[in-house]
RNA sequence: GUGGGUGUAGCUCAGCUGGCAGAGCGCCAGGUUGUGGUCCUGGAUGUCGUGGGUUCAAGUCCCAUCACUCACCCCA
């Protein structure tokens, strides 16, 4: 009997886990750019930070969250998102209590019980970033244009940005209650109006067709807005729109967290599968105060890594790279001498920044050699008893297959002056 | 939680109305006793997901179960 990974996660492996490394790193770059600091938490939390921040009436919170009792009795939450760790932070150390806004970017794992299908795991990377402490739409404006460069930055052309704005505790009431009256009257399964008593917005963001046709008439945020957050939105869209930054307003455009406020935003791409979400965020200017801290209006969003890549395929951005060489120097060593001698010489040549390997397992020359081919090398060293008696070693190009000796002493002297 | 599809070699899969478990790729070895990528030859690897049932006979039919997968729900 062997071990799979559990249920709904799974393993990147090389070649394609480079580009998760890759990619993180792609996504973060231009916040890190803009003087968005890191920032590490744990990754898992007191559950009532959940229950609170994201809201019990989420099914985050109320079905997909990985709860457990620790041994000294406490409640503990594996993370599902990352927003609300971040924010106890901030109140825990302080941060908000300097010069606002808070700007950070974190990067990790997060976890939701939920029934995998293409793009959607139980486990998956998130990268995020989130500017604390400010209410000015520009903040909103300049995280969109950051996530949207990042995206640029790898190679895709296919995410689009959809907008919404969810209106704030004014005006939000008074809009929810005349969503619901219209939504009271629809013919709707059990499930569904349960969800309009708890999260009627929640309803609108229904995939299917006999919902969707009934909503047609459904009272939008849009034309409910108080003056505020009129305002507020159209300075988001003009700043977008002065960038060069495409986007459709989806009146529609729900989220399923509750700390939600304002500003919402998701970037989907159609190459994914129904999961086409590859990062989302808003602003969420009530989270501080839901978990015991001061006013502090904010904004972030979080960006799917593995959903990114799953992108990067639909676009057929990644097959190029895949050929990519491991190393640049493969040693093959004949015997016993020679192959403390390459030792030697594989981990100077690595020292001197170039990347080598070795044949290891005491595998024959057409062995070694069929190693050194599939290491993507474009140097083999070979040495056996009667080089290192000649004091030489054979340097073949693989690509052209020329084969010269070169003195022992200098054999890493001429790498570097070739590869370097 | 609900529904559909699929489980056969390391991978991708074929296997008809039940009748000796296969191919391609990969892996290993040899051709070439010190030379890869091409070519040729040979080789290894399977409780046919698991358990039960029908049958002279089950990879194939029936039931159950598990896993994977896609979709709903939800979201990155």
């Amino acid at each position: 009997m062997t071990f799979q990974a559990p249920k709904g996660t799974f393993d990147w492996l090389p070649p394609r886990s480079e580009r998760v490394l890759a990619v993180r790193e792609a996504l973060v770059a231009p916040v890190r750019h803009a003087g968005y600091g890191y920032i590490e938490t744990p990754t898992f939390e007191d559950t009532a930070l959940f229950v609170r921040g994201v809201g019990e009436s989420t099914d985050v919170v109320s079905k997909e969250m990985y709860t457990f009792t620790d041994k000294g009795g406490r409640s503990i939450t594996l993370r599902p998102e990352g927003t609300a760790p971040v924010m106890r932070a901030v109140l825990q150390h302080g941060l908000h209590n300097g010069q606002l806004p808070v700007k950070l970017w974190y990067s990790g794992s997060q976890f939701r019980y939920e029934r995998a299908q293409k793009g959607r795991y139980r486990h998956f990377s998130q990268v995020g970033a989130e500017a604390v402490g400010a209410e000015d739409p520009a903040l909103d404006a300049e995280l969109i244009l950051l996530a949207h460069d990042g995206f640029t930055a790898l190679g895709l052309t296919g995410v689009r940005l959809l907008l919404n704005t969810l209106g704030c505790k004014e005006c939000r009431p008074a809009y929810r209650a005349a969503l619901q009256d219209f939504l009271r009257a629809l013919d709707l399964d059990e499930a569904t109006r349960e969800r309009i008593e708890i999260n009627p917005l929640r309803v609108l963001d229904d995939k299917r067709p006999e919902v969707q046709a009934q909503l047609a008439g459904a009272p939008l945020v849009v034309d409910h807005l108080c003056g505020a957050c009129k305002s507020y939105h159209e300075e988001v869209r003009s700043l977008l729109t002065a960038s060069g930054i495409a986007y459709t307003d989806d009146p529609r455009l729900v989220r399923g967290l509750d700390y939600y406020t304002r500003t919402t935003f998701e970037f989907v791409h159609d190459g994914l599968g129904a999961q086409s979400a590859v990062g989302g965020g808003g602003r969420y200017d009530g989270l501080s105060e839901m978990i015991g801290g001061p006013a502090l209006p904010s904004v972030g969003w979080a960006l799917g890594v593995d959903r990114t890549i799953l992108a990067m395929e639909a676009e057929g951005l990644l097959e190029r790279d895949e050929a990519r060489g491991r190393v640049q120097v493969y040693g093959v060593a004949l015997g016993e001498q020679a192959r403390r001698r390459m030792f030697q010489i594989v981990a100077e040549l690595r020292r001197t920044g170039l990347d080598a390997d070795m044949s290891f397992g005491g595998k024959g020359v057409k062995g070694a050699m069929k190693g050194a081919d599939r290491s993507g090398a474009r140097y083999a060293l070979i040495l056996g008893d009667r080089d290192i008696e000649a004091g030489a070693v054979q340097v073949k190009d693989l690509t052209t297959a020329d084969q010269t000796a070169v003195p022992l002493a200098e054999v890493v002297e001429f790498l570097k002056g070739k590869l370097s």
